[in-house]
RNA sequence: GGCCUAGUGGCUCAGUUGGUUAGAGCGCCGCCCUGUCACGGCGGAGGUCGUCGGUUCGAGUCCGAUCUGGGUCGCCA
């Protein structure tokens, strides 16, 4: 039934065509959004990536010319949805009423010749923008998802930020160069995705969780600059900002410091914001220590699109009998609080729904003090202060009539996440959060290291290469909590879109680096030493940063989830609802691998 | 692994305190219509309410378990 293409060549897209073109033959070829028969005259809209065009199909007995034939005609009767056709015709001007909504609303096509390349079933749920389809379906038939124009949208988009990046880190110098996807696990970090080796059985590649050594080490080799749109995989559970499989911008220079990378690097996304969503971005951008950020904000990836910033009212209420706050203060913990202006009249069950928020990130509760309007307080905790005690709490926080004013007091770190996701909340809850606006931030001088209650020792909170900052590296041998690194990230409107650091090259710092890690010089060797032997033969000062490129198309599109930016996501539990991976493999295969299973669930089919 | 949330015709939803043949819009099918573009008119098909079990004279509606999505905490150097 369908028909071949032979002979005829696509001129244009559908949308491609304007008053330009008027008076011109056209061939378009496209999937059949709508058909309108009205009897002698058939009006369709015909769909590609473009966008939708009008398309005319009307005999006439007396002048064939010009008009489409009667088995031509009643061939355009039988489209349907999703039809695969090609169209030859004129580019008219309409002659009846334009369609404002239409780029194309001004012309329409008379077909002269129509062909019907691929019938197709009705689809499960309309193609459209604007999607109300469960996602589970969406996902499900995933190529028909795609034909979405938003969805279609935002893949273009991806596809010229890509062209961009490329072309602004080529003109700075930069090399694109390819790292493996098969690689040695080192199991610091993210759990690997791991894959068996059939020549060597009992062993396993692991799939890159980023490119970091490779592209240390072709700085060794004396590449200069290198950069790469990298695949990378991580065994973690999913969020709406996190596929197991993500493609980070990822890159490495040599001869630079921090604010080499900053630079080259705000200059890249004052680019791609400018060329593809028009927004300028001032530079250089704002920058803000670790340390004022966890202060000011709660939070390393703070949004400051809006204030609410923390207070420590540790010393204000250092005097209070309130057991809360005292046995916050006398463990070493503080007392911080924010303010939510204008939310005093919050009412109760709202500011329960706050409290149980907060509990969630470790909070054992939240004392809160709403100044209403008559300037009277509604309190869970004034009640064990005294007038004067309340009144400087309350001036600390710059409360006045009509303010909310909430506390978090225990240990810093559990105080900062509370107060820190408290504000995003709220924020959120009074809707004061603009999408339009981009406020970019770098975060610098992160602690070097991070005490990992579990595991009783020291962790790397970037990573094991970061390079401490020269003025702390006394420190590394008193107090290495306190060493601060040569590492920054990227945040945008509260998302961390991107991260790096100053690469440590000098072995012994290296060396004291792994000591304070509690990895041996032996363990380290084991796990990296073709780094650290690269290391002996001449290595260049190198930095390096990596975005994610999922999450900065999902902010420049405004996407609520990283999942509108890819074409063939993943679902929660990490499966592909469309191809249905993972899945069980031939015994043949596994005896190949000389796998066995043992599956605590016998009841998985094999 | 925990918590929250959703699951009713192809799609999106409504279904009162559990009670006769489970509704709507869109879509789909048929006929009609020469200027429509959320086309219009007439007619029609299509669901046993995610699954299993329980309570009850009787369950889409209550209870338990389970499956499948979504969000989130843990996790993500």
């Amino acid at each position: 039934m369908a028909e071949t293409m032979k002979g005829l060549k696509r001129t244009h897209r559908c949308a491609e065509i304007s008053e330009q073109n008027i008076g011109e033959t056209v061939t378009l070829m496209g999937w059949v959004q709508k058909n309108r028969n009205k009897g002698g005259i058939i009006f369709l809209d015909l769909r590609d990536r473009s966008g939708i065009v009008q398309i005319i199909f009307e005999t006439s007995e007396e002048n064939s010319a010009g008009y489409i034939d009667k088995e031509g005609f009643a061939k355009a009767e039988k489209l349907r949805s999703e039809f695969v056709i090609a169209v030859t015709g004129t580019v008219e001007k309409r002659g009846g009423a334009e369609n404002a909504g239409l780029k194309t609303g001004t012309i329409e096509v008379r077909a002269t010749s129509l062909r019907i390349l691929s019938e197709a079933e009705t689809p499960p749920f309309p193609i459209e923008a604007d999607s109300k389809t469960k996602e589970e379906l969406r996902l499900k038939y995933r190529y028909l998802d795609l034909r979405r124009p938003d969805i279609q949208h935002n893949l273009m988009v991806r596809s010229h930020v890509v062209n961009s990046i490329r072309n602004f880190l080529s003109e700075e110098g930069f090399l694109e160069i390819e790292t493996p996807i098969l690689n040695r696990s080192t199991p610091e970090g993210a759990r690997d995705y791991l894959v068996p080796s059939r020549v060597h059985p009992g062993t396993f590649y692991a799939l890159p969780q980023s490119p970091q050594l490779f592209k240390q080490l072709l700085m060794c080799s004396g590449y200069d600059r290198y950069y790469q749109i990298a695949k990378c995989f991580r065994d973690e559970d999913l969020r709406a900002d996190r596929q197991p499989e993500f493609t980070q911008v990822d890159m490495e220079l040599s001869f630079v410091d921090v604010d080499d990378v900053i630079d080259v690097n705000e200059r890249l996304l004052q680019k791609l914001f400018q060329e593809h969503l028009g927004v300028e971005v001032p530079l250089p951008m704002q920058r803000m220590t670790w340390q004022e950020a966890m202060d000011r904000f709660g939070s390393d990836k703070p949004d400051i699109r809006f204030g609410m910033e923390l207070v420590n009212v540790s010393e204000v209420v250092k005097d209070v009998d309130f057991i809360v706050f005292k046995s916050a203060l006398e463990n070493g913990g503080t007392v911080r609080g924010i303010n939510a202006k204008g939310q005093g009249e919050m009412p109760r069950k709202k500011i329960d729904a706050l409290v149980d928020f907060a509990k969630d990130f470790g909070a054992k509760g939240l004392a809160y003090l709403a100044i209403q309007p008559d300037g009277t307080y509604k309190s869970s905790f004034t009640k064990f202060m005294t007038e004067e005690q309340t009144a400087a709490l309350v001036a600390a926080m710059d409360g006045e009539k009509g303010d909310l004013l909430l506390f978090a007091a225990d240990k810093n770190k559990v105080v900062w996440d509370v107060l820190g996701n408290l504000r995003l909340e709220i924020a959120r809850n009074m809707g004061i959060l603009e999408k339009e606006e981009y406020r970019f931030l770098w975060i610098t001088e992160f602690p070097l290291l991070e005490w990992d209650e579990e595991e009783n020792r020291y962790v790397a909170m970037h990573h094991p290469f970061t390079m401490p900052m020269e003025e702390d590296l006394a420190l590394l041998d008193t107090d290495p909590g306190k060493v601060r690194a040569k590492a920054y990230d990227c945040v945008l409107n509260g998302v961390e879109l991107g991260g790096g650091s100053v690469r440590i090259y000098q072995s012994d710092v290296q060396e004291k680096m792994f000591e304070k890690l509690g990895i041996g010089t032996e363990e380290a060797y084991e796990k990296f030493g073709f780094l650290l032997n690269a290391f002996k033969y001449g290595v260049p000062p190198h930095a390096g940063l990596a975005f994610g490129l999922d999450r900065l198309i999902m902010l420049m599109v405004q996407a609520e989830n990283i999942r509108e930016v890819i074409a063939f996501p993943k679902v929660k539990d990490a499966s592909c609802l469309m191809s249905e991976a993972p899945n069980v493999v031939d015994p043949k295969q596994l005896e190949e691998l000389e796998i066995k299973l043992d599956l605590k669930n016998k009841d998985t089919e094999v």
